[in-house]
DNA sequence: ATCGGTTGTGCAACCGGTTACATTTAGCCT
DNA sequence: AGGCTAAATGTAACCGGTTGCACAACCGAT
């Protein structure tokens, strides 16, 4: 048999007569083959890598993701790099660049990266987007702008008049739209104070807490869990009771500062990893790759009793 | 020129006149040349990526790992790929096998991971474990061990005569390593009760308080900061005041709860990550590598005024 | 002027698969 | 039976670097 055959027989079965493959694979198993993926790579152009970039390591966030986008890499047989690039300025795009020779496709997490940068990185390989849209290209996001709608909508049916948004960075892609929704939800219906620009810190939360109390919101709406748990610990410290709500699913957290009647919105990164994952997929090695698709995936709310 | 040249210009210089390594290095730029790294690693057998095997993403101990190995890698020149693998059965070393193949070399973050599986494991390729010892094996650890004896000591100097030890999962190595340490620092000073074993969740600390509180201990010490939290909440809920630490450095948690007077330990997880991937470059490629080497970091204690 | 020794460069094989194309074999139709 | 098509396999070029070896150029020393 020649070495053809056996390539053929290990990555395109349908080309080979069944019971050719058969001993193809018995012999492989017999002998431990391992396939080489660099000369793989080099015949067929390929690499079998994909990779994640996202902005740090250090936002709890982002891990999620990449343990969706690992695992739904793993099942696909394709391994996964984390490479750590905020894409801010254009300077990034040569390791970008670089790195693009080296994998199949992206998957890209730039929340507060400029539309133009990150659609140039994007230009390289396949890529799907995370959390961040941008006209044109794929991408997958949690849509808690509904979310944060709905929460300033419930409040307002509760009663509340006067409502804050402590807003989060300037440039990020999320803060413009929960901007958006909860400005939408209460207009004409209630109050609404936007605050920030603020980074998503404890400190930040704890920052903030002036303000909300000077514009006399009774119920408030941060764009980020950390600002939400400076925000109550700062409150609570000065003995004032607020309902708040907290972003992410950092349950553990709430939970341990007793805040147990707080709405909270659940983001489920490890899906959004996998769905991001998935469309990649669709998106590597075909002749005619899909359409743009742009993703929403729908944000629960975790409601609970107001704070008595 | 030849492309040998070209080849040995960019990859090793000294073999080449300098004005020609210029010239290359001017038409390479020009060019926008990119090298092949699937070609270079057919031709030398080096692949130029490592691997970060970690037992899973969800605790936040291993991000910082991964983010100083990271940025170590890209110092380097080599890609970091993540593999998620708890190493606990025999059965996940084809897994492991078929990684090796593609890689450089090993970081292996295993705490709970058999011994033995650990060691075949590392068999492979050129390895560096992290957060754990095997008997010849290189490795890069912390240094809790000592830090929580300290801990104990200077609970007992403070007064305290029962302490107890709230154990972690059985089979972790810091937490035999950790257990040894505390027992051996209380001997014949104080009466040192160790409890457990316990995962490291908040729900396992809310647990333990019920018997922290029928050893009627005034100190205790923690495995991990999940414990910590639970236990200082469920005990803080029931009117109980007790000093007790925290491992890790998720200070926003500890300062949000309000027991700014807690002791706490700073595990430097990027430094871990980054020494190791220094350990593991010194072992990649060299045809005499360094002897196994056992690397312990330092462990600092934020130590405060015991909660009043 | 000759020779041994460096230093720098070129030649060509090689890494281990993939794939376009050629070839063989089998099956079906008229 | 002859011819045509489809399926299965073989042949060999090729992917893009690296590296052992041969060779040329230049050096100072004899």
């Amino acid at each position: 048999m020649s070495k053809a055959t056996a390539s053929r027989a290990l990555s395109r079965p349908e080309l080979v007569a069944p019971e050719t493959t058969a001993r193809v694979l018995a012999a492989a198993l017999e002998l431990g083959f391992v396939p080489n993926r660099a000369a793989r790579e080099l015949a067929s152009g390929r690499s079998g890598i994909v990779a994640l970039v996202v902005p740090t390591l250090e936002n709890s966030f982002f891990t999620p993701i990449i343990a969706g986008a690992q695992a739904r890499a793993e099942e696909a047989g394709l391994q996964l790099t984390v490479a750590v690039h905020p894409l801010a300025s254009t300077d990034e795009l040569v390791a970008f660049r670089r790195l693009s020779a080296q994998v199949d496709g992206f998957i890209v997490a730039a929340p507060r990266g400029a539309d133009d940068v990150v659609r140039a990185a994007s230009a390289f390989k396949p890529t799907v987007l995370v959390d961040r849209e941008i006209d044109g290209l794929t991408s997958v996001v949690a849509d808690t702008a509904t979310a944060f709608g709905g929460l300033v909508s419930r409040f307002i049916d509760e009663g509340h008049g006067r409502i804050s948004y402590i807003g989060g960075p300037d440039g990020s892609w999320q803060n413009g739209q929960r901007t958006l929704a909860v400005t939408a939800a209460a207009r004409g219906r209630a109050e609404l104070t936007v605050l920030g620009p603020y980074p998503a810190t404890f400190a930040a939360g704890v920052a903030a807490a002036a303000e909300v109390v000077a514009a006399e919101s009774t119920a408030v709406v941060p764009y980020a869990t950390a600002i939400g748990l400076g925000l109550m610990f700062a409150l609570r410290a000065g003995g004032v009771e607020s309902p708040a709500i907290t972003v992410s699913s950092e349950r553990m957290v709430v939970d341990a500062l007793g805040f147990t009647g707080v709405p909270a919105i659940d983001v489920d990164g490890d899906e959004l990893g996998h769905v991001a994952m998935h469309q990649l997929l669709a998106r590597i090695g075909r002749s005619t790759p899909p359409a743009a698709e742009q993703l929403r995936m729908p944000v629960p709310v975790r409601w609970a009793e107001p704070v008595a």
